[in-house]
RNA sequence: GCGCGGGUAGCUCAGCUGGUUAGAGCACCCCGCUGAUAACGGGGAGGUCCCCGGUUCGAGUCCGGGCCCGCGCACCA
């Protein structure tokens, strides 16, 4: 048997891509999905990247978890289908042609061949990066269907998301409304939000206070008694007004109601211009306005909710007849939408202006709610470009007319006061122009009426981490609003509506099919993307119907693919056009897992909530992973500009693909910011990858070597203690690992194997050294078979996480001596727990070992006594009786590591040990609270040596203290030995380790002759000898160094690989060490 | 403004339903170990557990208030 020699410096580039060719010639991944899978299908959903970016490190970060949970779901015996996807429509792809066409920022009245070139050049930008991403997804080891994957933009997967559209509309979901949008006026454009992010500016804009004269007839009854009853009389009141504020003047001839908060005081007082209503919080703030003026006197107080539906005098009433808005006429019929009154909205705030805010619900999103709530009119004293449309302003940019308008206001009498106001106002960056927030039609899928199933489906859904659930996710569901899925773009999936010439009908086309038949004739290979789609018009029952321009927002393509991607299309009857397109999606939903990072809540994760819910009562995922955001070390954003990014490729080429995959699954929780740097992935390498790669090093090394027979290997319950300990963890470790995972805690299975290849590595493997240079004799079969099982089970168990490195690992150790094993490693079954091969308290003795070990090398460190000096004894104090066993069972292997010639079990009670007592809290503390301090103090009086005794023998005790007797258990005390007198001691937590430092000359002379053998050993490495070569030593050694070579020569011999040894000067030829004590010996191969 | 998450050693992070002397890794210093390991072991130094108040025998942990950071949502009349 001969493995494949290792390099203890594995270049992990080209490791990786040893296994990436490995993989592709032997079509590993492509087999992984063909394999028996007893256990049925995990269904795993790729979220669609869109391709037109570069790979960037948070997507290693969400693809190292989207491939994880699905390789491990393969080796437990699943099948996996991993179709890969490409989110091909949207702003990046649009924004990045725009700037190729030199469009600006424009997107509006381009021609039918503009929007042609514009479609094709989006088309063919999609893919740009393509071979980037390519090699990206196989660098990081990512498996994922590229050759099946689904894209957007295919006519099969537009016909889908129309089929759903339709599914949707028959429920009556979908509906034409009205939208507040940003618009970039002089371009008419809607834009995004992150469009006009970064166009915050400070300016200075009018602040003005109007009068909305009341109509005293139409005071409502219980503010008319509750004034009366504060003593004002109405017919007393002449000419009083409602003072509103705003910074906008231009929407005053738009305006249609007057909100006041229902819950806030209002004040009615006497000013320099007659009667005001305003809020009491503003009475002070609005008194300052002018200084020069005596102050408002305060007549009646009231809360808000009083005024509801009191009519006022809206200050351009000529709007409203300019654009026969009559909404004075139908006052008394409900039914019809209304205007110039009082509305309650809680938004409304008296921290600034005057707490009665101004209404043009065409101007703002929470205003447009209120008129629905209210009813009332729409009215547009503005066209799309902000050009006014009414009174004398007519045709002026609407920030033009602020001024003119203003100085009407005073004409009139309506101003009651006017000055500058400066804030922050978003701008186009590219126009300059001040944004229009603005009404426009809209489509909406009526997802609010669906409220409490979206929140009911999500609580089914497990969430890692688990705030999302009820946080972010959850919050989002509770304040639905209804989900605006029209956009005024080009490149997207056409919205599937068409409409009659005279607005009265609507149709939506719900296939391809649909529409051949609507429009008598085939549609032969047109592509389904607009412009060509908008040619396609129809004739029904006497009306022409012409698509509508919109196309449909990027999140109802990715929320659609659970159908999409198998190019499901229902016909109306609910028959499947393919039936097998039917069978794959049945198959494939619900999800059981996804994951994407955190900013998909209200993307990608909604959406594919919204449509699972509306259309299947169903969530559309069981589990998911929402990761947090990738940062620099510091936390900052990684950005181009500070010079902060680690890019992904160079990073696998440095610290391999697997190394930074640990890293993401190790570093922190998923949901936490991930913070990156190289740094960080160093301390990844070094902690997990290095070391399993050093012991499999050392594993090929001596194997090599004394080339064991492992199939000859004594059982496991023949093997030494160490063994069988190093198996049963290896037991618990595979328990811990799969129950982590089961659960999609990477980051727990992940500590977990890294724990314990540090014990391997340190402890296992460090106490068993010698075990695997037997010389000459029998080999040690028992460890090598040990470890070569950790070795390979490890590998497994790792496989998901790092599956470069343990491809190789099991290649070689596993693949290299038995050609009958699974082809590779991620093609065999996952280690699972076997209670027969555990045994739990060998790990627990296992425990109190080490915890001597350690206690006992401290001791010596403080002492200052070197681990090369034999010492005669070891004095261990056990923590109990169990553990006092262990120590016995393992004393050889304490003596040896902490070079003593004998451990020596220390009893209760002798002179060696005193005791410290304390109050084990939380038994006690739940007995007698508010005695502990009293217990405290008289445990620390007591006689300790009695008490120890009790607590040594289980029994109980009383207590005097100042508060009384008390009867306590033994459980109810710890006991610590504290550190005699004159001995090199440590104690923690009921261990106590201490030696003698005396030393006899025997003892000096063996430590001398371990400084000897530590000698030759170095000069054997300092020569360039290999470990295996034999040598040949001359010495010249005088006083205890001579003494202690001849006493020990053997030994030192056999340590060294010594053949023959001469007390004579080292020859010319020998590599010569010059000791300390003025002796110097030589060595020569032999 | 509201919501979610976070604030613990120089850095990256653990600290379960309150409970003994608040931990680990990295980095630093000292010592040791090394016939696999650019490793490893021990020790040292380094902490106002963001701040204030409360509950409790006892608070990093629970409650109230505040500050700071990240993300999201809204608003800016």
């Amino acid at each position: 048997m001969k493995f494949t020699e290792v390099n203890s410096q594995p270049d992990y580039k080209s490791l990786e891509s040893g296994v990436l060719e490995f993989w592709r010639d032997h079509k590993v991944f492509a087999t992984s999905s063909q394999k028996p899978s007893p256990a049925g299908e995990f269904v795993f959903y790729e979220g669609p990247p869109t391709a037109n970016g570069q790979p960037a490190m948070h997507h290693v970060l969400a693809r190292a978890f989207k491939d994880l949970f699905p390789r491990f779901k393969t080796m437990k015996g699943f099948h996996v289908t991993r179709k890969g996807g490409w989110d091909t429509h949207g702003l990046p792809v649009e924004i990045s042609v725009e700037k190729k066409m030199g469009w600006n920022g424009r997107n509006h009245g381009a021609t039918r061949a503009e929007m042609e070139e514009f479609n094709r050049l989006c088309r063919e930008s999609v893919f740009t990066n393509i071979k980037d991403w390519d090699y990206f997804t196989e660098r990081m080891g990512y498996w994922v269907d590229l050759e099946q994957a689904y894209v957007t933009f295919k006519n099969e997967y537009i016909e889908s998301v129309w089929n759903l559209l339709k599914r949707l509309w028959d429920k009556g979901l979908v509906q034409e409304d009205y939208k507040v949008v940003p618009v970039s006026p002089r371009i008419g454009s809607t834009l995004s939000a992150n469009e006009i992010a970064d166009g915050y500016r400070m300016v200075n804009d009018p602040s003005v206070y109007v009068r909305f004269p009341v109509k005293l007839e139409t005071t409502p009854e219980a503010l008319r008694f509750e004034l009366e009853r504060q003593g004002v009389k109405m017919e007393d009141l002449h000419g009083t007004a409602l003072v509103i504020w705003t910074t906008t003047p231009w929407t005053l001839p738009s305006n249609t109601m007057a909100a006041v908060n229902p819950d806030l005081e209002y004040a009615l007082c006497d000013s320099p211009m007659g009667q005001i209503i305003v809020a009491s919080g503003a009475v002070t703030r609005i008194s300052e306005l002018q200084k020069d003026l005596p102050p408002l006197t305060v007549l009646a107080t009231f809360k808000g909710a009083l005024m509801e539906w009191w009519r006022y005098e809206q200050p351009f009433p000529e709007s409203f007849k300019e654009l026969n808005l009559e909404g004075e006429k139908h006052w008394g019929d409900s039914s019809t939408p209304r205007a110039h009154f009082v509305a309650l909205a809680d938004f409304v705030l008296d921290t600034d202006g005057s707490g009665v805010a101004h209404e043009a619900p065409v101007y703002g999103a929470e205003d447009l709610a209120l008129s629905r709530v209210y009813n009332a009119i729409l009215c547009f004293g503005t066209n799309g470009n902000g050009i006014m449309q009414v009174g004398s302003q007519k045709g002026k940019f609407f920030k033009d007319a602020d001024k003119e308008l203003t100085r009407e206001l005073r004409e009139r009498g309506l101003l009651y006061y006017g000055t500058t106001y400066h804030h922050s106002y978003p701008f186009h960056d590219r126009t300059g122009d001040p944004i229009l927030y603005f009404a426009r039609k809209s489509w909406f899928v009526k997802t609010s009426v669906n409220r409490d199933n979206l929140v009911a489906q999500n609580d089914k859904i497990n969430w890692v981490p688990s705030h999302i659930k009820e946080g972010r996710f959850g919050k989002w569901l509770e304040n639905n609003v209804d989900w605006s899925i029209s956009r005024e773009r080009y490149w997207g999936t056409p919205l599937p509506f068409w409409i009659s010439e005279d607005g009265q009908d609507k149709i939506c086309v719900g296939s391809v099919k649909e529409l051949e038949t609507l429009m008598g004739r085939t549609l032969e290979n047109a592509d389904l993307h607009r412009p060509y789609i908008d040619d396609a018009t129809f004739v029904k029952d006497g009306k022409t119907f012409t698509r509508v321009p919109e196309v449909l927002d990027v999140w109802f393509d990715s929320g659609a693919m659970p159908s999409a991607q198998w190019h499901l299309v229902l016909d109306p009857d609910g028959v499947a056009q393919d039936p097998q397109a039917l069978e794959n999606f049945v198959k494939h939903f619900p999800a059981d897992y996804i994951c994407e990072a955190v900013d998909q809540t209200r993307g990608w994760f909604y959406s594919l909530h919204a449509i699972a819910t509306l259309l299947y009562d169903s969530p559309a995922f069981k589990n998911v992973i929402c990761l947090g955001h990738v940062v620099d070390e510091k936390g900052a954003k990684m950005s181009k500009s500070k010079g902060n990014v680690v890019e992904p490729l160079p990073a696998f080429d440095k610290f391999g693909a697997d190394t930074v995959r640990w890293y993401m699954f190790t570093a922190t929780e998923p949901g936490d910011v991930k913070r990156f740097s190289e740094r960080l992935l160093l301390e990844a390498q070094r902690g997990f990858v290095n070391t399993l790669w050093n012991v499999y090093s050392f594993f090929v090394l001596y194997a090599n070597l004394d080339k064991p027979k492992l199939e000859d290997a004594p059982a496991v319950a023949e093997r030494p203690e160490l063994d069988r300990w190093l198996l049963s963890s290896l037991e618990q470790l595979k328990k811990t690992v799969n129950d982590a995972l089961e659960v999609y805690d990477a980051r727990g299975a992940g500590l977990a194997l890294e724990k314990f290849v540090e014990s391997l590595s340190n402890w296992y493997v460090r106490r068993n050294r010698r075990r695997f240079w037997t010389q000459d004799g029998a080999v040690d079969t028992a460890a090598y078979a040990t470890l070569h099982t950790a070795l390979v089970t490890v590998a497994k168990l790792a496989a998901p996480f790092t599956p470069f490195l343990t491809e190789a690992i099991y290649q070689n150790l596993v693949r290299g001596v038995d050609s009958s094993a699974p082809e590779s490693v991620h093609l065999c079954d996952y280690p699972e727990f076997d209670a027969s091969s555990f045994d739990a308290k060998l790990v627990g003795e296992m425990d109190a070992v080490l915890r001597v070990v350690d206690l006992g090398r401290a001791a010596r460190g403080q002492a200052n006594v070197k681990l090369r000096q034999p010492l005669s004894e070891v004095m261990v104090r056990a923590r109990g009786a169990a553990d006092a066993l262990a120590l016995e069972k393992f004393s050889a292997v304490i003596a040896e590591e902490l070079n003593v010639k004998a451990v020596k079990l220390l009893e209760a009670g002798t002179s060696l040990v005193s005791y410290s007592l304390k109050p084990n809290l939380p038994t006690l503390g739940k007995k007698y609270g508010k005695n502990i301090p009293a217990i405290r103090a008289a445990l620390q009086t007591g006689d300790a040596a009695a008490i120890a005794k009790s607590v040594q023998l289980g029994a109980s005790f009383t207590l005097e203290t100042s508060d009384g007797a008390f009867t306590l258990e033994a459980a109810d005390v710890l006991v610590d030995a504290v550190s005699p007198e004159g001995y090199a001691a440590v104690e923690q937590d009921g261990f106590l380790v201490a030696f003698s430092t005396t030393l006899t000359r025997d003892l000096v002379l063996e430590g001398l002759a371990k400084d000897l053998q530590r000698a030759v050993q170095q000069a054997r490495k300092d020569a360039g000898l290999e470990v295996s070569n034999h040598i040949s030593m001359r010495a010249e050694l005088n006083g205890n160094s001579l003494e202690a070579l001849q006493t020990w020569e053997s030994t030192i011999l056999s340590e060294t690989l010594c053949d023959a040894l001469e007390y004579t000067a080292p020859l010319a030829t020998d590599f010569v060490v010059q000791l300390e004590d003025g002796g110097k010996f030589g060595i020569a191969r032999a």
